[in-house]
DNA sequence: CGGGGCTCATTACTCTTGCTAACGAAATCG
DNA sequence: CGATTTCGTTAGCAAGAGTAATGAGCCCCG
């Protein structure tokens, strides 16, 4: 393990570190969160759902990061690994491994970048472009299972969210 | 629900300077199921930001697993070992280690159970419950700033949202 | 020009977190 | 009382992501 770091003594209320407000804001300053427990539900839940979610993989043996990756390169076209990287919020080792392990898979390809020797430029192959739309119907069995499952307004309002959370996500 | 149409909706816009791809773009065929993209965008988003909650994580070092079971004991009580592990969905030797950790913050303890000597109840803390409901408020800056600066109408549909997420992550 | 400094991708290593398998102790059922 | 089941734990392993260091290549500035 590690050091313990043994908590000795924890401020009850810690005074809520609130920001100096801006003089001009003609709006409410909405200081304290208008939603209790969100913040703490929200994470919760996406903990456990992305746990699930990796857990519950079933036979297409993507994970999400590969996953995700593929699904950008298709919305976007071909890119470099650092700008995957920052679309993705992960460090650029990371991503070298997930672009190598598609690459064995022949899902992406890597080819030269026309400017610049040391960049490349990663694309689908026919393959990955094959899986991605294959996957936009039939993905992952356990979360689409899922989403049938609710009622219509419920599925309406998770891709709302879902818009929100990618934006959450990604700021 | 299997969907019998080709979605193929791959908007190429190339950010590299060398655009002369299959440039074609196929008449956009919209035949919009229920929810088209959601299971794909609520699964990349989902993975991108708990992995963002995991990294961004700053001072309070509580995994999230550590969070998720400090709420769920301040929520519901003390707990088995086993009745946590069911209620996060993970298995029974990740719950010991993650109450393990926790108790050497003392943010939880073990008591005997009453009337089985093989299992224990996990309780919190005095501390434990300080901490609780000083993340209540507080808790990650990460999140909550980012909640902050949604507007309210779609802090309404994340709140929405957080409950239907939770029933997936748990069903 | 040409060198210093930067950026890009990769390698090497570590850490966290979750899993399965196996096990000992205790309850329960026959 | 013995067999079986359940509970929590230990041990070992694998996946995923991060930091540090490295080498190749670009580019600006003197």
């Amino acid at each position: 393990m590690r050091n313990p770091d043994p908590v000795e003594k924890m401020d009850q209320q810690t005074p809520a570190p609130e920001p100096p407000e801006h003089a001009d804001r003609p709006a409410p300053p909405e200081p304290e969160p208008s939603t209790p427990g969100l913040e703490a539900d929200l994470r919760v839940a996406v903990g456990r759902l992305a746990r699930r979610l990796r857990a519950q993989r079933p036979d297409t043996s993507l994970s999400l990061g590969q996953g995700a990756v593929l699904f950008a390169l298709a919305r976007h076209g071909r890119m470099t690994p650092r700008a995957l990287a920052d679309h993705e919020k992960v460090q650029p080792p990371s991503m070298t491994r997930i672009i190598g392990a598609l690459e064995e898979r022949a899902l992406v390809r890597r080819e030269p970048h026309p400017q610049d020797r040391r960049q490349h430029l990663v694309d689908l192959t026919e393959q990955g472009r094959a899986l991605v739309r294959q996957d936009t119907r039939r993905r992952e069995a356990w979360l689409a299972q899922r989403l049938a499952e609710l009622e219509p307004g419920e599925r309406e309002t998770l891709r709302e969210a879902a818009e929100i959370l990618d934006r959450l996500s990604r700021s």
